[in-house]
DNA sequence: GTGGCACCAGTTTTT
DNA sequence: CTGGTGCCAC
């Protein structure tokens, strides 16, 4: 083991005295180091030990860990298989992996250890995974499976699933896991969960995933952490081996995170955390803020760098976001500052109702986007929308569908979580593991086949006895005609196409080794995984060719073609695009192994858009512009936020705020509506209690005069939004005032002034050359209404009576010619 | 086994 | 008002 040469001791001593060899290294010139301000020097300089990088939003964050990366590699101090960098998202992964590569001239060959928790804990369980007592291909469940089997668990022991919910079960042994609890580590305080059956199922559910050889997500960090924890050897390696740990996102780690990292970081000890506990808005995930507010504690000697020079928005909203943050109790607390200049307040306005913010906030972009206002204009890309809760996105696609402002709504139902994307790659996953059987249980009935609870059972209980797969015992269950003939001859033909598709896989049967693992082989070359049984074909057949065979052979793409509903045509659109993504593997196996960690979405980057996402999207994010809709009590901070975690929860939801306003550079917007149709159903709201906490110098209420009332802008600073609200009935009576104010009025009418000039209409269809003629009468399909029928035209606007969405004005570049999507 | 109807819930979601 | 689920007749 190669890293045996490495003594502890030596490495110790270089550290504190400088022998020749370290002072040569530091001689080595360090340009990157130049772009650091003092902290954030610190921060990249301060290598041994334990370090906390307390980084408020904007600050640099990532540049300084990243720096780190590089003056550790420039410094000799670590090789870069050595290193561990712990991300959340793949997404964060990604662009660290590049711009370290970018900063050291790509000469270095990647990082192996630089990952999200999860894909980091793939790579250690399949190493590891008799530990676990699992083989190392194992799957990967999702959600769905998930529920499944829990389905599954629970019908079994006749447990009424109306009132005790799959899902609910699904949760709690989620933040068990997020926990780091086995099921024989649930405290007695957490029992009484699922009518007082929650641990026993959790118990059952573990059984049954380790005789499918399967992990869902909370297990692969599970496992890892009860494997370091039994297996002190193992442990020990791995505490030689990563010299140097990084962590991004920090305030985000559940307790088996930090349990992993803790446990990892044992050894040298050098471990750099870096967050912001300000932006912990994951806590209903299992997120615990405490883990980075007690770091100091939990890393005795720690060093705690702070940085708060922001470079990001302008002095004016970040006062805004520091005030509304400054609310909260439990935080390690900084002050955010910048060299910035001035710049707008924070614009506040109020609403009579949601659709009415709608229309605002849509024009206020076409006013940007021109460039009125004395301003440059402002590219839409530079816009964004940003909201508490899916469901107020609608509002505004709507508005901009009708004025024809391009958007893209970030977030959303995921690619690869929609029905036909995972009916699709249960075939795959059958087809490449026949021991699948959850997949195998989804698709055996999809399309239909006339098999259903019956013949599912049937072939359930022979593969239960027998210990074999679903595959198989479908087999023997046509072989033994155990069901009806009709049943027999249609079971047995999916059995023969499942059977003629896997003839047809090229290359090794069995996942190939991350090559990757070649860097971690140095640690312990004894146990490399045999791969076994690599029977190579002829590749006279692609794995993307063999994907639209099973597509076609199994009637799953007819299936999809007979469906009359709207969406069954951007399902095979769908589908289209999950067969082209297979391209970019070289096989079906690393395309499953990729999916099951990396359920992004593509991103539509064509053309310039605004952007709609929630809050939580939006992290991370920066935008010139931003508005932040609908801050109303109950909306947002959400009324269950509050009914479930209390004061934490409006803490949260506070730091939610915090990130929201903090994603603006130059312009921020906060609005709010009296009224709001929320399920079809009118209900009133008070501005939210985050608005009384803005900061009167730093805002401008937008609202034209007098509708507040004279006295009321100038005065009572910390108190616009109080006054509105009302805490009694006077208060009442003042907002129902402001509703009827003249004021209120003319800003009504103000804002149904018309709009849209010829020239943004034009600028707004950026494929004009490529728009089909519509005509009176002409069938068209829309993304988001389906089909229907052309009835009115105006120009490039289109009134349309679609089918299911009744009638709409949408513009012509939204529809498309309904040519059925052909497969 | 399938299709239709009634009922209910209805935030946020990096993996 | 949705969409998703479960139950009950064909």
């Amino acid at each position: 083991m190669s890293d045996h040469d490495f003594d502890e001791d030596a490495a110790f001593e270089a550290a504190s005295r400088p022998s020749l060899s370290t002072q040569a290294m530091a001689a080595r010139p360090a340009p990157y180091l130049d772009d650091l301000n003092p902290p954030q020097r610190e921060a990249v300089e301060t290598l041994d030990g334990p370090v906390l990088v307390l980084a408020g939003a904007g600050t640099g964050k990532t540049k300084a860990l990243i720096t780190r990366v590089v003056h550790l590699l420039n410094k000799g101090r670590a090789k870069p298989n050595e290193i561990l960098v712990v991300t959340f998202t793949n997404k964060a992964a990604r662009e660290m992996k590049m711009r370290i590569g970018h900063e050291i001239g790509g000469a270095i060959e990647g990082m192996p250890w630089l990952g999200t928790f999860h894909s980091i804990c793939v790579k250690l369980l399949r190493r590891h995974a008799e530990l676990a007592g699992l083989k190392t291909t194992f799957t990967i469940l999702d959600t769905d499976d998930q529920i499944r089997l829990l389905k599954q668990l629970i019908r079994a022991e006749n447990i009424d699933e109306k009132r005790w919910p799959a899902r609910m079960l699904a949760s709690y042994i989620d933040a068990w896991k997020n926990r780091a609890w086995s099921p024989d580590m649930v405290p007695a305080s957490e029992a009484g969960m699922y009518d007082g059956r929650g641990v026993e199922f959790y118990g059952q559910y573990q059984a049954r995933l380790k005789t499918l050889n399967a992990v869902d997500f909370g297990d692969l960090l599970l496992h890892v952490v009860q494997i370091f924890q039994k297996h002190p050897d193992v442990l020990a390696q791995y505490q030689r081996w990563f010299k140097y740990i990084l962590v991004d996102e920090y305030q985000d780690t559940n307790v088996a995170q930090y349990l992993w990292l803790r446990l990892l970081a044992a050894g040298h000890k050098n471990i750099c955390c870096v967050g912001d506990d300000d932006q912990s808005i994951y806590g209903w995930r299992g997120a615990e803020v405490g883990n980075i507010l007690k770091f100091e504690k939990d890393f005795p000697g720690a060093k705690m760098v702070r940085l708060e020079q922001n470079y990001r928005s302008t002095p004016h909203i970040l006062a805004a976001a520091s005030a509304v943050i400054s609310g909260n109790e439990t935080r390690l607390g900084k002050t955010l500052w910048t060299d910035a200049k001035d710049g707008e307040k924070v614009r506040l306005i109020g609403h009579w109702d949601g659709d009415e913010e709608a229309r605002w906030i849509g024009e206020e972009i076409e006013a940007y986007q021109r460039g009125t206002r004395g301003l440059d204009p402002v590219p839409l890309d530079g816009i964004a929308i940003l909201v508490r809760a899916s469901f107020q996105m609608r509002s505004f696609e709507d508005r901009f569908m009708s004025i024809g402002i391009p958007y893209r709504v970030i977030g959303g139902p995921r690619f690869y979580e929609r029905l036909e994307i995972r009916d699709a790659m249960a075939y795959f996953r059958v087809v490449v593991s026949p021991d699948d059987g959850l997949a195998f249980e989804r698709i055996v009935n999809t399309p239909k086949r006339g098999l259903g609870d019956k013949a599912q059972l049937t072939i359930n209980t022979v593969a239960r006895d027998n210990g074999i797969s679903m595959l198989e015992a479908a087999r023997i269950v046509v072989g033994e005609k155990l069901l009806t003939p009709r049943a027999c001859n249609s079971l047995g033909k999916l059995v023969d196409s499942f059977d003629r598709w896997r003839s047809l896989i090229t290359g090794p049967a069995v996942l190939p080794i991350d090559d990757q693992l070649d860097d971690y082989n140095v640690i312990d070359e004894g146990a490399e995984p045999a791969v076994e049984g690599s029977q190579n074909r002829p590749a006279d057949l692609s794995h993307v060719e063999l994907a639209e065979i099973i597509l076609d052979e199994s009637g799953y793409t007819d299936h999809w073609k007979n469906d009359k509903s709207p969406d069954a045509a951007g399902r095979l659109e769908n589908l289209k695009e999950l067969v082209k993504a297979l391209e970019e593997f070289e096989n079906f196996q690393g395309f499953l192994e990729h999916i099951s960690l990396v359920m992004e979405n593509a991103q539509d980057d064509a053309g310039e858009k605004v952007s709609i996402m929630t809050l939580h999207g939006a992290k991370g994010l920066e935008f010139p512009c931003v508005f932040l809709p609908g801050w109303e009590d109950g909306l947002f901070p959400s009324q269950r936020s509050m009914d479930e975690s209390g004061q934490k929860g409006v803490e949260e939801e506070r730091r939610l705020a915090y990130v929201g306003i903090t994603r603006a550079e130059e312009i921020c917007t906060i609005s709010f509506a009296a009224n709001r149709r929320i399920y079809n159903q009118w209900q009133n709201a008070l501005p939210s209690r985050f608005i009384d906490e803005l900061p009167a110098e730093h805002v401008d209420i937008l609202t034209p005069p007098g509708l507040y009332g004279g006295s009321f802008g100038a005065a009572a600073p910390k108190d616009f939004g109080g006054l509105m609200r009302g805490s009694d009935l006077e208060g009442r009576v003042a907002k129902a005032d402001v509703y009827n104010s003249p004021g209120w009025k003319r800003m009504q009418s103000r804002t149904k002034r018309p709009h849209a000039s010829p020239a943004q209409a034009r600028n707004m269809i950026s494929d004009a050359e490529t728009l089909p003629d519509f005509g009176l009468g002409d069938r068209v399909f829309h993304q988001k209404f389906g089909y229907g029928a052309v009835i009115e035209i105006d120009r490039d606007k289109l009134t349309v009576l679609f089918d299911k969405a009744g009638e709409k004005k949408v513009m012509a570049s939204f529809v498309t010619t309904p040519d059925a999507a052909s497969f």
